[in-house]
DNA sequence: CGTATCCACAACCGTATGGTTGTATATTTT
DNA sequence: AAAATATACAACCATACGGTTGTGGATACG
């Protein structure tokens, strides 16, 4: 998968979300993104690694523990990719909501117009 | 699966993603969002209904046609997200980027360490 | 009418995801 | 040296994804 794709992958779940979560506040062991969850160790080793594949996090080795850090590169390219298109919808933003409003109307205003060309 | 989640994992593949860039450039039928790919109509199918239940886009029968037209409110909710975090990265950012910049070089600054300290 | 067009539904296939359990490896502790 | 801790690897399972082919249902066209 391309890189952007990964990221957006890995961001999908809500596990990994309130990992990364987590993160946002400092580095950490995985044990200790582990105990808020009521999931088998290893599930959040392959969580953990997920994140790293997509270049989300960076780990280090410090002893027996595996320090996990965010890696705010991967997450600025989603905020830039969201933001690019921001710029656009903000500026179609009040022509694509009343194009949604017709079409959620767009079957009485049919009627409507037909019986009005009558 | 959530809604967030749900988003994110609608862009976290490519056509899909080109299916939403071209809807920023107004509504299209189905045939026209497959036109560009070299996948039969009913891939393009099944994305554009996998991008209709994350919300992302919304479909209006026109005659033969299904026109589609972007939501803006669910790539503006991942902007939001995004944008939520970015200002704790930005925050954190340089000491973020020096730590990553030390777990990079641990193994040399350790060695160092441990000669200079002999 | 019949036929072509636009689109979706269904079944299938290979692969990936998200979880499990069992086990192995590296490190710290005693 | 032995035991405990922190983590990963491997195999397995059910489910979903991303594609295919085949088919059927509306709608427009001649």
């Amino acid at each position: 998968m391309d890189t952007l794709g990964a990221t957006f992958a890995a961001l999908s779940d809500p596990t990994r979300r309130l990992i990364v979560d987590r993160l946002t506040r400092g580095p950490a062991p995985v044990s200790e993104l582990a105990r808020p969850f009521a999931m088998s160790q290893q599930a959040i080793s392959k969580h953990v690694a997920y994140l790293e594949r997509a270049h989300l996090i960076q780990k280090r080795r410090a002893g027996r523990q595996h320090l996990c850090a965010l890696n705010p590169a991967a997450l600025r390219a989603v905020a830039l990719w969201a933001e690019s298109y921001r710029r656009v919808w903000e500026k179609n933003f009040q022509r694509l909501d009343a194009l949604l409003e017709e079409m959620k109307t767009s079957k009485k205003r049919r009627r409507i117009t037909r019986r009005a060309s009558q």
